[in-house]
DNA sequence: CGTCAGTTTGACTGGAATCAAAACCTGTGG
DNA sequence: CCACAGGTTTTGATTCCAGTCAAACTGACG
């Protein structure tokens, strides 16, 4: 991947968002970065820290988690190629949770300062708003899920939106390499190791799901959608007409 | 409450965010709006809908709800009075979750088109967005909340937090009224009513709580968010410094 | 070929759900 | 002023989902 196509990779999540002027797109692409390649369960910013740098994700899946006094850990929020991890935090100052890498990732890191003037178009600013937004519904989502549905509708859940945000679902297509460990899948959904194995065991006998080594493939989308209570609306793929401002 | 008081509340809520210029501040207390009382468990947005205007909380608690095909309600986020409940459907054009009243409640109802004027203040769209951001923290929390903590923790860490945002922890002062029922708190913290009961049994009997009637006071503050795991820095109440675009 | 991380299995335990019924309020209308 | 109805809260009994603990298995890798 070169390195302007890390930085379209982001700007196609912002312009899923709001439409872009060209000047503002420009602003994006001429953003200076650095490149850094970590490993998993990489700790990239920890409570309490300001990072007076940002950081992109080109490659790999990273978390946001929060901790237990007892130590258990609960993934609230995963973050796939394009997104912004550290947006809440370059806006609100200092972090409270922590963020780390869940496999190996690259990341690119922009100065603060820089993204800071990114803002100054207010078209930039609506779509990080309304980015942020979205994730806010992701993040109601994933309470629900937490909440109210058994471990096994849990998991499915979790594979749909993962294989939705990852782009692995169009036409036919609904396979995509996961690094993840089931330990992960277990702390993003609020239950045990143990518990999430035997829910991905069950997914596979029910032929919802198919593991061909580091893949992991949606057997039957539909019925695994269905089964799961799975509705994409809320990760808002289709860019709304009429609802900015600049579309009127 | 006079009008003006109620629009001084919400305006408050931006000031917390972000500073705003007397323009800007004008911008928002010149908002015309209607006022109209409703019941508990009153629907205010179902989904699917585009509402043409934007409600602003100016008494009761009201909730976000979302709903599993059995029929449970998980309560993904709660809002008092100076919250705006609407903003996300606003900025994504369509609702995906529902909103209800918990309590009675009173509310202000301003036109899109006057709302969506105020953000061409770019201040005013900056504390929009980080009042977005506080309510990702919060739900964050809740996550956290929902899937690693035993039932008896939920229900302190979320009395806590209700408490604080009310603005009834200053001072000495830890008592507020609480129109939800136990039914509600279980469908916020995700557990049953029958267990929710017996939380609320085991916080008074531990001399945490005490009930008065409809108020609910906290017994023992420090007590109780250390033994409820509560750390009120999710909420940023103090507005930080040199986080802004206006700040430079 | 041992090591280590991750997955799988089994046995056991415990927290929370469910069901059902009783007690308690609070507002309503006779 | 009391009786009644409806919604809440409380209690008890029972079931079951999911956690814990511990051990075996697998596969990648040095």
């Amino acid at each position: 991947m070169t390195r302007s196509a890390s930085l379209a990779l982001f700007l196609g999540q912002l312009e899923m968002r709001a439409p872009l002027s060209e000047e503002a797109r420009q602003a994006i692409l001429s953003l200076s970065f650095d490149i850094e390649d970590v490993g998993r369960e990489h700790a990239l910013v920890q409570p309490g820290e300001s990072p007076q740098r940002f950081c992109l994700l080109a490659e790999g899946i990273a978390a946001r988690c929060g901790r237990t006094p007892e130590g258990s850990r609960q993934i609230t929020a995963l973050y796939v190629p394009g997104d912004m991890p550290a947006l809440p935090t370059m806006m609100l100052s200092s972090a409270v949770f922590s963020l780390c890498t869940l496999t190996k990732c690259k990341l690119l890191w922009v100065s603060l300062r820089d993204l800071r003037q990114t803002l100054k178009h207010p078209e930039i600013m609506e779509a990080f708003w309304r980015h942020s937004l979205v994730h806010l519904n992701m993040a109601w989502e994933w309470e629900v899920n937490i909440g109210r549905r058994p471990a096994e509708k849990k998991i499915g859940h979790l594979l749909c939106e993962i294989a939705v945000r990852l782009g692995a679902v169009n036409g036919s297509r609904f396979s995509f390499p996961l690094g993840m460990t089931q330990q992960q899948f277990a702390d993003a959904c609020g239950i045990s190791v143990v518990h999430a194995n035997r829910s991905f065991q069950a997914l596979r006998h029910a032929g919802l799901i198919e593991a061909h080594g580091d893949w992991i493939a949606i057997a039957d989308w539909t019925r695994m959608i269905e089964w799961s209570e799975f509705d994409e609306a809320y990760l808002y793929r289709s860019r709304p007409v009429s609802a900015g401002l600049a579309h009127r």
